[in-house]
DNA sequence: CTGTTAGCGCATTCAG
DNA sequence: CTGAATGCGCTAACAG
């Protein structure tokens, strides 16, 4: 672990500028020079030293992504979709200039949030993405978007992917020592401001609830994600828009239809037996995500009760499984793998950024086999006791 | 960007060093320097840099954690876990001392996992995980296995979890530069020797044919993952040894019985179909893993066989959803969780090795719904047509 | 307990 | 096109 530039350089007979300059490709070096150094890196087996060439040019060639849960397919295909465009910058393996993109795990935590963004702070990362809902938290939410700017004022790009653009920074609480930076023009989207790709939450969640009330659905039940995070209010926003639009008086039952929980199949199930407890006339019972609508679809079943003949179900996302689960379940198409393609080019600078520095993508009904008419007497056949 | 350890000190009024030491904290400051240094640094908004403390120290607090699919569960749950373990050493935040666990996604290529050993060598790795089965290839398993020495031998400690040991040096092929140090006392598990967690899929997947031999199924189909993987291969002979056991003349149909594919859901669904094409007679199918179970599950349903009552299912893992599947599914559990635990431990040096430097975990076969004995005539009721 | 002194390995000037 | 010199920000001996 000790063979440094200086043996190369020593052994192909040149100086170390000489060598850095070859490996850092980014400067004119005659070509059998260029071989020989080639050569003597190879016999050495040199590889370079990361955290010295960051210290020299300020710059590491590490980029975090952030996500809440790793073991979810909806982070694992937007993280892995930043990744592959990590690597599809012209070369394939370990060149110069490939970034090596990290995933961390956080849980859905604003305090591991917290943490990571100051270990990726530390380590100088070129850009982080931050996927998913935001929680929402008196006291992190400020510290977040303060360490957020911060970093991108640092000269880290900051991506926000699937949540919400930071707020302005409006009246800071107190850390306002600079005079905030008199606002650039923002529709240009200065490469040190955060960026956002956010998606349309509200809206699909809208589409579908239209979707459940043009099928003639009037007791819709919800099981929500947990309530302080954003991704949670705005899907659950667009549901009650629909609901009033459709009919205010539909409004006066919401609060009853709608339980929290976790993003997961076990919250889907649970919610869904105190659903069915809460009002077993329920014609149809919404997902958070496509995985909570798997465990209401579970929890139904045990109970006797048939999708959708009985009572439709429907999810968010629109992860793979959910086309061929049993039935196809009804969602709202996220393209998460796009999205996430898209914060990486972000990431990397290789995108201009979109006006405003935000950039919405659209969550699209797609409607399959978990959802259907209610039942003519609007009471399931083999209810539950 | 630009405060620095000498900011600090100069606002503390004491000198880098001590700035230094009472970040460290592994040194003997007093209490009122401490708290001084400790508010010019909060003052200043201090963060330290991570390049030029992994230079001078010569060593980095960052750990990766390569595994082959980012998006399924299995890798979720290990990466999560040993990512957990980074967290669990005393302090919660980002405190000294703290690792930086990040995963990185491979795709399973091997090609991408060699980019990914060079990226985190390059940037010092404190240590590196690989989960995950691994791929064998004629040159690419020995440049992997050298490259994973090479780690070690360089202080990255280096741990395999759910991949089988790396085979000993034996004969190099032309590399073999250095007289390979004569083999220290193996018994002791030096700490410069990849460790290894191995998983018993070999017994795991003999237990579970012998379930199915006992419940008497005799036409057994099987969707194998990728053939060149070893935990493909090791699965496939722990089935193979307990056809051959039950009666070697099993045997003779295995080939026809075998379909290979990816470790997802659609290579169940694909090789359900070509197996009911090639053997409409089979009364029960085996999958890689769960997720594929889920895609058997689902193809033959779509043909009109009931689950386990025409023909019976069974997956490996048991992940999550394999438990509240409908019906639930009969697999082989792998503590998951429980070995990722094991390797951050082993990452950080947190634990002794095991003997040999290498501990197999038990694979425990999980009787549930989805198997049962076949049917008396052993042909389906409504089979394809 | 604390300050001083040297590098860590590399990327850049700046001269040739 | 190439070499010599300088310093990135920090830690680790050494002295006090």
């Amino acid at each position: 672990m000790a063979v440094t530039l200086a043996d190369v350089a020593a052994r192909a007979g040149v100086s170390a500028a000489t060598v850095s300059r070859v490996l850092s490709g980014n400067y004119p070096v005659a070509g059998g020079t260029r071989t020989r150094v080639l050569r003597a890196v190879e016999e050495l087996e040199y590889v370079v030293n990361g955290p010295a060439s960051a210290l020299a040019a300020a710059s590491s060639d590490l980029v975090g992504v952030l996500v809440h849960d790793i073991a979810d397919p909806f982070f694992g295909i937007i993280a892995s979709a930043v990744q592959s465009e990590m690597e599809s910058g012209g070369e394939r393996g370990p060149g110069p200039g490939r970034k090596l993109a990290v995933v961390c795990n956080t849980g859905g935590s604003p305090e591991q949030e917290l943490t990571y963004l100051t270990l990726l702070q530390r380590q100088r990362a070129a850009a982080v993405v931050l996927t998913g809902g935001a929680v929402e938290h008196p006291e992190h939410s400020p510290a977040i978007a303060l360490r957020l700017r911060r970093l991108a004022a640092g000269g880290t790009r900051v991506v926000l992917c699937g949540r919400p653009p930071l707020p302005e920074p409006g009246t800071a609480p107190e850390t306002a020592a600079r005079p905030a930076a008199p606002a650039r023009n923002r529709a240009g989207g200065d490469a040190d401001e955060p960026l956002t790709i956010a998606f349309d939450n509200r809206g699909g969640a809208r589409r579908l609830t239209e979707h459940l009330l043009a099928l003639g659905h009037r007791t819709i039940g919800y099981v929500a994600g947990p309530a302080e995070r954003t991704t949670t209010r705005d899907r659950l926003e667009g549901h009650r828009r629909a609901l009033h639009e459709h009919s205010p008086g539909l409004l006066a039952d919401a609060d009853r239809l709608t339980v929290h929980g976790a993003y997961d199949r076990s919250s889907g199930y649970d919610g869904a037996l105190e659903l069915l407890r809460r009002a077993p006339e329920v014609t149809a019972v919404l997902g958070a995500n496509d995985t909570v609508a798997l465990g209401i679809c579970a929890a139904l079943r045990e109970q006797g009760l048939r999708i959708p003949e009985d009572v439709s179900v429907a999810g968010f996302d629109d992860l793979p499984f959910s086309a061929d689960a049993a039935p196809a379940m009804t969602t709202v198409r996220l393209p998460l793998h796009q999205a996430g393609v898209r914060a990486g080019r972000l990431a990397l600078g290789r995108e201009a950024p979109p006006p405003g520095g935000v950039a919405t993508v659209r969550a699209e009904l797609t409607a399959r086999a978990s959802t259907a008419p209610p039942r003519a007497g609007g009471t399931p056949a083999g209810g539950p006791g």
